[in-house]
DNA sequence: ATCTCCTGATTTACTCCGACATATTATCAT
DNA sequence: ATGATAATATGTCGGAGTAAATCAGGAGAT
């Protein structure tokens, strides 16, 4: 992959792709990166649940074998995802997931670093039933020429590929996100990199059980004719259609599927 | 609850409350919380432009008269919420704006320091009027006795409070909390922090303007009586009414709310 | 003569270290 | 029980050294 996530800037440089951009020497990012990282997914896995109260900053730095510089700045992302808070003399404990910014692209990774849980997978899916009928909606009736390039581009890159080959997973990506642009909001645009980390993540996972049982092109087809009509009604019809079909693969894909009742 | 968006932990705490939790000593937060603050409402009032690239550690911490830590700490808590990227040699710059976290409280808080930007209230508007009212129709198939009592509780508040108090708007976040927590979905009601903030400064702004010119309390009985009913079709209904009220009465107090086209 | 590619030199962020300041909790005396 | 006091962990500071990426220069090929 490009690195998708990892926070790389200056995009606007034509191409500088030395193929050796994982440097090896362990951690890709930077040190404190690499120790957010880390800490994330050990926070997201539970290894340490909310309440705890983590190692003071002087052992737990030597113990991880960095300085106390890199490791608070480590702290202080985490602290600005809400994963945790610090006070001098109580220490830094893990804060109630209510407070977790689990919406935040790199939160998202962390939670699906190791094994996802069913539950935030099914509530996502939820979630994206509810904002990709809604944002094809607008995007219908908002959609620019470019927007419609785009998708058509996305559609055809999609095809080409298939899904199980990274390139193809990308313009999916591509697609879903040129419709969120097209809506013509920003606030529905950003909720783009979650839903499309999430969608990432869950296809990567259909991907590890089997074989696709679905040919996604046709519901996608219908969804970029619907915009490009600019017939709102058809386009959230279409999308609502794809996304219950993308949860039904899901689903068939996972094991156990709980209807688990809320506490 | 008091202080809702600075960052405290400890509220398993049964009462601690000083009274004199605002230490007066300048910044209440931390020294790179402070710092954090000061640079992100800077960049998203657009005193910085996304691509500009700020100052040298050194010289802006001596600028700003803070160690190149706290300023270090500040960077990453922007970096971790996609505001700015740094790499050595380059600097550290401001990256568009697609890449900002603007559903992050944190940052929403921000851009609502200064003067909003009338196109982003739209935006979080038309979000609120797409997230809401499903999450109203999931909370009445799912609320919980638990769920029902907190929302009558916090709709006597606001009968009793009304919204020109900050009592009476605090029990209006908790009613509509309530009801993304009653949805059941953890990824909804990370959105209703966002959604949370967008309310209590598009609120406020009402206040400034003028008086209110409408009662909000039936809008309001109206989604409790549907979500405890548990029609769910009702409470979508009920809560739509509700958002598009909202957004009238803010759009009357916003003096000129533009029909802006998108670039 | 122009362009490409390689090489090195400079600038900048990154990491580390040790010390002091501050805030909060816990203890102890009243 | 209440208040002052001490202990402890986070917060802040300043400097030194390392690693990395960009820019400039030069050798080579077109």
């Amino acid at each position: 992959m490009k690195t998708s996530e990892t926070g790389d800037l200056a995009e606007q440089k034509p191409e500088a792709a030395k193929a050796k951009t994982a440097t090896g020497h362990g951690p890709g990012r930077r040190l404190h990166g690499a120790l957010a990282h880390k800490l994330g997914t050990a926070i997201l896995s539970g290894q340490y649940g909310p309440g705890d109260v983590l190692p003071g900053e002087v052992a737990f730095a030597e113990e991880l074998k960095v300085s106390r510089s890199a490791y608070r700045e480590a702290i202080q992302v985490l602290t600005a995802k809400g994963l945790v808070a610090s006070r001098p003399k109580a220490g830094t404990r893990v804060l109630p997931r209510e407070r977790w910014n689990l919406l935040d692209p790199e939160v998202l990774a962390w939670a699906f670093a190791g094994e996802p849980d069913v539950g935030f997978v099914r509530d996502l899916f939820e979630l994206r039933s509810i904002i990709e009928p809604a944002a094809a909606r607008l995007a219908a009736m908002r959609r620019s020429k470019d927007d419609v390039r785009v998708m058509r581009d996305a559609l055809a890159a999609m095809r080409r590929h298939t899904l199980t080959t990274e390139a193809g997973r990308a313009a999916d990506r591509d697609f879903h996100d040129a419709i969120l642009r097209a809506s013509g909001n920003q606030a529905m645009f950003v909720l783009s990199a979650s839903i499309g980390a999430a969608v990432h993540w869950t296809t990567q996972f259909k991907q590890r059980s089997r074989e696709l049982p679905r040919n996604p092109i046709p519901d996608h087809v219908r969804v970029f004719d619907a915009i490009a009509a600019g017939d709102a009604d058809a386009a959230a019809e279409a999308m609502g259609v794809l996304v219950d079909l993308a949860l039904e693969d899901t689903r068939s894909s996972m094991q156990h599927w709980p209807r688990e009742e809320r506490a």
